[in-house]
RNA sequence: GGGCGAAUAGCUCAGUUGGUUAGAGCGCCACUCUUACAAAGUGGAUGUCGGGGGUUCGAGUCCCUUUUCGCCCA
């Protein structure tokens, strides 16, 4: 042994090493990339963490991804760009900012005020940036961090203002009256996209308004329903359909169809609709034609509680069909109400104050909380008999995904963008190819989104985030609004490009700017103007990430280079508010797409097949797995799971700290504060530890044992390395005539050649699992297994002993190239170690490879090695060890007996096979003493039938009769089923008339030999009777 | 309600255009501390491919239907 290599402890220590590494990879600037026209340029783009708290297991998965490709393409000699920052992520980062201040403080935002409270969110946002950096570090990723950016910082606010600007002077951002989903607790409206409805259990109660002034023969009421009673505080009207029996003949002829194509099941439902349908046609159809005809004469109700009078319209928002047939219209607070009202001309009444309470339009309702006022209104209206009847009802009600508490409808002024032809860019860049999916089939969900090509609303009410660019003010004139546009389209800034400015009609006059100019705004308060209070929506300064980050507007060197980037790793919920709108703001703004591909990963889900989550419980840091396996474990790990189809179901376990026992996180103890061990009855904590005396006991890491098939693959890569080192001693490189090697060496090299090739393949298709499942096996089984446990003899051969060495220190080189990308620590650790005993290691060239793997370059597939008949015949050899490592096992020889064995074989297979006679020895305690094609057989043998080869092991020294027989039996019973299933198919005409005609050969020819090897498992099994 | 995906060994997952006896890792059983690795080695056991129909000489694979689960949208 070389004393060098005794040195090698026979484990990787990463905590030590992986750091270390890291940190010279830094110094020398192997991570930075820059414009370099003698390389390509390969460009991601990282999907930009919130800065709201730590990542997590998803955050690992992703980058490791991005890392893999940029360290493979950067070994290819692109020039490979990883582009890193965080994100600001508006709502979210202020909401726990503001829950912090409440929780630690007692304060809320206003007490702070809104520069306070964006300086308390910076000092946020610093601490987290860290910690996320410095986790992107530890799991090993190559970002150029010089480059790091902030959707919020100066080069960033910059893109956004110009974006702004253009849009707005394109007349594609307007303001216009919406309904909004809103957060009373956060008080800002949340997006379509920020809601998650939730069945709760609620009531649908039927309210009566009386009629003004009913004449004889007409209702003196009319019923309507509703599951938000505190509303009709803003009632403005009631509705009912313009004709209703028309309404009803559709509505009846639909049913009618349905029916006819309904399974049995469903039928009998669809015909209550129908029954239920005649009897409203008796009971309610006059009345509502009646109602119809007193609204065109322009009749009125009395809105009870509040006591307006408010129209009876028609409209075709009422449905006869349902319920009483009439409608409440409360147009400030329903999105389909809101419609109405446009149609009908009606006043909107908005009755909520931004805090969720009653505003002075609810009168003595004001200052109650929704809720509370539900309560008021409903016994008011019972007492004054009004309250016809209450049922119970599940309804589905908007919640807040940031706040979790429930969303009201409100009417607001909201920023738009208007989608039509940007939705439509981002269609067609899809559709043309420009930008491909992979998988494709998320491609469905981004077309069928844009293709709705709904305006975005971009404001925000909140104060983290780029605040809307726009000064506004309203008049009372359409006059004075004119003559101040007038004068501000005749300012220098204007006609200079600098400002653009439009009229909201009728009065409302919005001036945006284009860079930040305190000059110019000063000018504008001046002149009366004040700037909108709201920012943006943060996937605003998201969509805009590909090109801001390499400093566009300015047409850069970098943007020149690196845009369009190469490829965008993400994952599946933001194809459409991230990925979709990257690829319309790239279009408009650069003209170009942001990125030629997507590649949209798995899910990591916990063992139950849920979303991991701190909230639940269930969720893995990523850094306590690199503690416990290492950061290549971790990256193997999850690329090993990170299949096409499936989202990654990983079973999540509590690292006991007293015993280091996995213990199985079930949807009970996850939601304990402790837990007991299982295996030591010691107690310790979990993350909702909070009581002093839950404290007390040590915190357990929360692991996956997933990550032990990576672990134990890393620690073999490290053994089979220090395998080869140890045997290097006295190594010199030599030139290699693949030709005359020995059927062992063609074979690893052919091995090798195929896999090299492979893993490439693989891994530029996003096969991630795939292509660590073709090197895991070439180096587990077809390297260590075999070739190593080959090589030993050989090098205790002086005359074989140079060239195995030279195989073995080329393939293990190769093999590290293979595996930087995924397994980037250890590789470059034994990199470093390889380069003392074996300098220069190529087969083709003399020149010694790069001093770093990570700038090492990729392995080239070598074609001509790539042998088809060299694997087939090779595997006849492992075939052979198997045969006789199996009888060897059931006989329960021990290690140490040699046993004899004969062949039965054409010449050709003992001429291949005979030469590596020692190998059996050595791998299978077995020696040859026949290859022939008639051999005497050893008077109690084992037989094995083999491809092309029958083996007989002399058992005569050791033979177990019953295990022998018992093991024939076995054999013989599997035969007979086979043959079966062949006689069988053979018998049947009509497979034989229509199967093609190899098949049917392959047919006859394999059934032949298993009549072959029944007839010799027979006479085995008398024989052996007999002793 | 619409769309997408999944269901294969005890667990987590592969399975390319239909074609011998459906594979891997973990776990399990037995035997080995054999001088790279016990986080290892050798051998072994384990499946009505969710259910039901259909197409075909032949279906885990294609078609229809159904059940369950997950995600997205309304």
């Amino acid at each position: 042994m070389n004393p060098e290599t005794k040195e090698i402890p026979n484990r990787f220590d990463f905590a030590s090493a992986a750091p270390e590494i890291y940190q010279q990879w830094l110094d020398k600037g192997c991570f930075n990339a820059d414009v370099d026209p003698s390389k390509k340029p390969f460009t991601i783009v990282i999907p930009p963490p919130n800065v709201t708290g730590a990542l997590h297991l998803g955050h690992a998965l992703n980058n490791t991804l991005q890392d893999i490709q940029i360290r493979m393409h950067r070994m290819q000699g692109f020039s490979a760009l990883w582009m890193p920052g965080t994100d600001h992520a508006g709502i979210a980062t202020q909401a726990i900012v503001e829950k912090r201040l409440k929780e630690t403080e007692n304060k809320t935002r206003h007490d702070l005020g809104r520069e306070k409270l964006v300086e308390r969110i910076w000092q946020w946002k610093e601490q987290y940036e860290k910690r996320i950096l410095g986790q992107l570090q530890q799991v090993g990723c190559s970002c150029d961090w010089r480059r790091t950016r902030f959707t919020l910082d100066p080069m960033c606010a910059r893109a956004v203002r110009s974006t702004f600007f253009d849009l707005f002077s394109k007349g594609l951002i307007y303001r216009g009256k919406r309904l909004v989903n809103w957060d009373t607790f956060l008080q800002t409206a949340v997006s379509d996209d920020e809601v998650n409805p939730e069945t709760v259990k609620g009531h649908f109660w039927h309210l009566r308004y009386p009629i003004v002034d009913a004449k004889p023969g007409e209702p003196t009421y009319v019923t309507i329903a509703t599951t938000r009673p505190e509303t009709m505080l803003g009632d403005t009207a009631v509705a009912v359909h313009p004709d209703p029996e028309e309404a009803l003949n559709k509505y009846e002829a639909t049913l009618k169809e349905k029916l006819e194509g309904a399974n049995a099941k469903d039928q009998p439902g669809i015909q209550a609709q129908l029954d239920d349908l005649s009897v409203r046609r008796q009971e309610l159809l006059p009345q509502l034609i009646l109602l119809a005809n007193m609204a065109r004469d322009g009749r009125k109700l009395r809105l009870p509680l509040v006591e307006r009078e408010i129209p009876l319209v028609v409209d075709a928002w009422a449905k006869p069909e349902l319920g009483s047939g009439c409608v409440k219209i409360t147009p400030a607070h329903d999105p389909n109400d809101y419609e109405v009202a446009l149609r009908c001309s009606l006043p909107m009444l908005n009755i909520m104050n931004p805090d969720g309470t009653v505003n002075e339009n609810g009168g003595p309702y004001a200052g109650l909380t929704m809720p509370k006022a539900r309560n008021k209104v409903v016994a008011a209206m019972d007492y004054l008999g009004f309250l016809e009847k209450t049922e119970d009802r599940e309804i589905e009600l908007k919640h807040s995904d940031r706040s979790k508490t429930p969303i009201e409808p409100y009417l607001a002024d909201q920023w738009f963008v208007r989608m039509e032809q940007l939705a439509q860019s981002a269609m067609d860049a899809v559709s043309n190819g420009d930008v491909k999916i992979y998988p494709a089939r998320y491609a469905n969900g981004y077309m069928d989104w844009l293709g709705e090509k709904r305006d975005w609303p971009v404001g925000r009410q909140l104060w983290w985030g780029h605040q809307i660019p726009i000064w506004s003010k309203s008049f009372e004139n359409v006059s004075d609004a004119q003559s101040l546009k007038f004068k501000i389209d005749a300012m220098p800034e204007r006609a200079s490009g600098l400002l653009s400015v439009s009229l909201e009609e009728p009065t409302t006059l919005h001036v945006c700017i284009r860079d930040e100019d305190p000059g110019l705004e000063a000018k504008l308060q001046s002149l009366g103007l004040e700037r909108q209070a709201d920012v943006l929506d943060t996937w605003f300064s998201s969509a805009l990430w590909p090109h801001s980050t390499l400093g566009w507007p300015d047409q850069t060197a970098d943007l020149e280079y690196f845009y369009p980037t190469s490829t965008l790793i993400t994952s599946r919920d933001i194809i459409t508010l991230w990925v979709a709108r990257m690829v319309l703001m790239g279009l408009n703004n650069v003209g170009k797409v942001p990125f030629q591909e997507v590649f949209i990963h798995p899910k990591i889900l916990d063992g139950y097949g849920e979303t991991m989550s701190k909230s639940k419980g269930n969720g893995v840091d990523p850094l306590d797995v690199i503690n416990k396996f290492g950061p290549d474990a971790l990256r193997f790990g999850l690329v090993w799971l990170c299949t096409e189809t499936q989202d990654v179901r990983m079973p999540v376990q509590f690292e006991c700290p007293h015993c280091e026992a996995l213990v199985n996180q079930t949807k009970e103890n996850r939601a304990q504060p402790t837990v007991v061990c299982d295996k030591c009855g010691k107690t310790f904590s979990t993350q909702w530890a909070e009581a002093e005396s839950d404290k007390a006991h040590p915190k357990a890491p929360v692991v996956s044992e997933r990550f032990e098939v990576a672990r134990n693959f890393v620690n073999k890569l490290w053994n089979a390395s220090r395998f080869v080192m140890m045997n290097l001693e006295g190594f010199q490189p030599q030139a290699v005539d693949f030709e005359k090697l020995p059927l062992e060496d063609q074979w690893i090299l052919s091995r090798l050649a195929t896999v090299t090739k492979a893993t490439q393949t693989e891994l530029k298709r996003y096969h991630y699992a795939e292509a660590a499942r073709v090197v895991y096996d070439f180096a587990w089984d077809h390297f260590c297994s075999l070739y190593v446990e080959m090589a030993k003899p050989r090098l205790q051969d002086p005359a074989a002993r140079p060239l195995v060495q030279q195989i073995l220190a080329h393939c293990l080189d190769s093999m590290l190239r293979l595996l930087h990308p995924i397994t980037p620590f250890v590789t470059e650790a034994i990199w470093q170690e390889l380069a003392r005993f074996a300098p220069s290691r190529d087969l083709q060239s003399t020149a010694p490879p790069s001093k770093w793997i990570i700038q090492a370059s990729w392995p080239t597939v070598n074609e001509a090695h790539i042998r088809p008949s060299v694997e087939k015949q090779f595997a006849h050899f492992v075939d052979l060890v198997g045969a006789i490592r199996e009888i060897r096992s059931r006989q329960n020889l021990g290690p140490k007996d040699q046993v004899p064995f004969c062949v039965r074989c054409e010449p050709e297979m003992e001429q291949l096979l005979a030469p590596m006679s020692s190998f059996l020895s050595s791998m299978a305690g077995a020696h040859a003493t026949q290859w022939s094609q008639n051999p005497t057989l050893p008077s109690i043998n084992a037989h094995v039938a083999i491809d092309q080869m029958d083996v007989f092991v002399d058992l005569t020294q050791f033979i177990d009769v019953a295990a022998e027989i018992s093991r024939n039996e076995k054999l013989l019973s599997n035969l007979m089923k086979q043959i079966q299933g062949k006689e069988g198919r053979l018998s049947n005409e009509s497979f034989v008339s229509k199967a093609p005609a190899d098949i049917i050969a392959k047919e006859r020819q394999a059934l032949e030999e298993l009549i072959a090897q029944r007839s010799v498992a027979e006479q085995a099994i008398e024989k052996l009777r007999q002793l």
